[in-house]
DNA sequence: CGATTCTTTGAAAACAGTCAATCTGTGTGG
DNA sequence: CCACACAGATTGACTGTTTTCAAAGAATCG
């Protein structure tokens, strides 16, 4: 079932052979985490990546304060996994952990880059999908930088309404980098210009 | 000259055959700024990768108010190129000009990719490089999220001090997300604490 | 219901931005 | 060698936005 969703998502992006759709589905392994379970807690190296393929995982900094800073949100048939920690080798300064039921597709980041190393078009896939991602982390950090917390929020509803549209208030407004208050005060402005 | 940069700066971090590094040095062309000159400017689709041999070249976007916010520099042995024209196909937001008088390697970038598709340890650099800069923009969503503008100053001192070293305050300032006056406070205040 | 969890509202405080003036250093032309 | 112009940096007073803290109001779920 879970398999079968990666599966139609490979077929729909790349060109795969049955020999290779096996090979990758292969290195696979379902897990399911409920709400509010770790898939990754501070302090450990990750060495995975997630497919989703149910529900939704989200990876987040927690500050000197305690505060929490999500980075990245992931819902189905989006990847997951904490770069960072995997490029630098280093312990992770994140966490990720479900924020509903969810299910999802794990597999070693090695063994997943071997695999995009000799079949090209997963790598080419792969590939194309670090350029969106990097576009959209581009307009992240300009959005950061330079917008008032009520452009940030324009810009979510023009760019990625699905996050407004399933995730809790608060945690839009630790994405967008406001306070929940802020945004809550934000958006009855918006509905009251509405009217 | 420039092109013996370029030969130096792959030979320490690719192993590349004659063959291969003639092929690369090959698809490019020098060319040379002066202060204040441009690479690329708003509005132009930008195929072009830039490898700095000298100087510094500066990647930045103008805002509706006519405030400059730059989103990278470029020194020596750095790249530098419009990635989410490219990416994106459209038109620039951006534009990329000369900090000082500064010289620098051009390359199409269709041209580089296929080069670094056909020669594994090319492709590798880059891709190694790509992951590097990950963890760099990420730090600087952290940053832009969550810190105060003392906490960016001091993160940027840590991690990127050549910056503050090699670039106008107010050009700092920009990078950070914050005002002139407000960075130059800032580091009054740190002097005035050290005493 | 009762108990979380999530969201909203209000008032005060903190932080950074704006505007305007001044200061500093560098280079150029007389 | 001086004077002036210019770019860059600083300072002060004021304004505006966002945060903080505290409380209360919905919504959801067993």
């Amino acid at each position: 079932m879970m398999k079968e969703k990666l599966s139609a998502y490979l077929h729909a992006k790349a060109r795969l052979s049955e020999d290779e759709m096996n090979q990758i589905l292969h290195a696979f392994q379902e897990k399911k985490l409920r709400k509010h379970q770790y898939l990754l807690q501070e302090g450990n190296v990750s060495k995975q990546i997630a497919f989703v393929t149910k529900g939704c995982l989200r990876l987040y900094r927690v500050d000197e304060k305690d505060v929490e800073h999500i980075v990245q949100f992931a819902f189905e048939d989006w990847w997951m996994s904490d770069r960072e920690s995997y490029v630098t080798g280093m312990p992770s300064n994140y966490h990720i952990d479900a924020i509903e039921d969810s299910e999802m597709l794990i597999c070693d980041i090695d063994t997943f880059n071997r695999l995009g190393k000799f079949i090209q078009p997963l790598g080419d896939l792969m590939q194309s999908l670090q350029s969106k991602n990097f576009v959209t982390v581009q307009r992240r950090i300009n959005a950061a930088l330079s917008y008032t917390a009520e452009q940030k929020y324009q810009e979510l509803l023009t760019y990625q309404p699905e996050i407004l549209q399933r995730v809790p208030l608060a945690m839009v407004a630790s994405y967008l980098g406001i306070t929940r208050e802020t945004l809550s005060r934000i958006r009855s402005q918006a509905n009251r210009n509405l009217k």
